[in-house]
DNA sequence: ACAAAAGTGTTTAGGTTACACCCATGA
DNA sequence: TCATGGGTGTAACCTAAACACTTTTGT
């Protein structure tokens, strides 16, 4: 096995995720406090180096755990953001992903080695970010709204099983504005995929039936 | 400016581009036979490994303009291919766009310095691809599809000035099956982004107007 | 005058929107 | 029995699809 020919320049690879959940009636998105320089104290996006031989993905999943302790997560690559001067430190490109999780997924943030606090904030309250994070945070956003149009990822901030009020609810939270009860109702069953279950919610008034994805639709992002 | 911190293993990173055009009335893709080992011989995305301080895209629009030739393109970032093993050389991060050139800007297809040849393939005649190329490829393929349908780019294939009718063969080609003439401009028509010229179109038979994007549409992307 | 491409409207079908009341349960 | 969220149908509107003939030009 050769080495690269030539003597290239090789910039440090970093991979940052976007993560974002449901809680408290609001899209909220995973910060932490960054414990180092540079931009030490200021909010940033979860990210890190990636590791000789690890998968981009994997190294995605590796700092979600470490520093949000996310697990089960919805995760999909946004953009690669490679501006020269993005890190004061020298050449860093970044594989930015976006991330999605079920709140019953969520254990309380942890600090990490790097991270000396992690913390959710709801969008408005997002304060300024390190580096170009502002940026690619609101390229998160934008894709967010457009493939909750398009496709089925808001599964993927429920839990398996879910009354139709609610996955109704992560639509108007994340579109921020109110749906059509009966219109949404039927656009969604319409689709055919899902499943009614026997299973009915709790809770003090009229019980929901619980609706889970059907079987056959095993990938549907 | 203090180093990066601690040691990180540093993939080298490349971009990648393909490029799309439409000729004999066939979409067709730019390729470029290795001259350097590894794969040397094989058929291949142009592309080549990221200068210190160039932008990401600056990188693609030189390779670009080195190997195939094109200047004046439409230029998207397509994916991030990261695997480890994807490149025998070593670790090799890959940033993928894809690219769409009017016919009217190209030159003929030159060699470079690692590239013993350069041609068009429409995509049926597309040959057996170097490192993952054939899964970027298929990538920009479908990307191509989608944005077709809902975004403009189809005018990036097209001379700045054109007919309803070429503009039509452009779908057509693309998404492969026949369009209805009077839809297809009541719909294009409607979107209002066209505006006509007092230009017509030469030829053996009744001249068509030829329409121009509108001058409040610059970033029609 | 003929060949070839440009240009033009209407009808039908399907999907999206707007909208109000009864039902089941726990307290 | 009351408060709360669950559950249901229909009419109006708009967008997409199907479909054929006349016009203009060069040869």
């Amino acid at each position: 096995m050769s080495p690269i020919e030539g003597n290239y320049p090789k910039p440090a690879v970093t991979v940052d995720a976007i993560v974002f959940t449901i809680r408290e009636e609001q899209l909220q998105v995973a910060l932490i406090k960054r414990g180092i320089e540079p931009f030490q104290g200021s909010w940033a996006i979860p990210g890190g180096f990636v590791r000789e031989n690890e998968a981009l993905e994997d190294a995605v999943k590796r700092e979600l755990y470490e520093e949000v302790g996310a697990g089960g997560v919805y995760l999909e690559q946004l953009y690669t953001f490679g501006a020269p001067n993005r890190d004061p430190r020298g050449r860093v490109i970044t594989v930015a992903y976006f991330a999605l999780v079920a709140a019953e997924n969520l254990r309380e943030l942890t600090a990490s080695t790097d991270a000396s606090e992690a913390q959710w904030f709801a969008l408005p309250e997002v304060p300024s970010l390190a580096f170009d994070h502002r940026e690619i945070l609101d390229l998160a956003v934008n894709r967010l709204h457009a493939k909750l149009e398009y496709s089925t990822i808001a599964y993927a901030l429920l839990p398996p099983a879910f009354s139709l009020a609610r996955l109704q609810r992560v639509y108007e939270i994340i579109l921020d504005r109110p749906l059509d009860k009966r219109n949404f109702r039927k656009k969604i069953l319409s689709l055919d995929l899902l499943e009614p279950t026997d299973q009915r919610s709790g809770g003090a008034h009229r019980p929901a039936t619980l609706y889970v994805f059907k079987a056959n639709q095993v990938t549907f992002f």
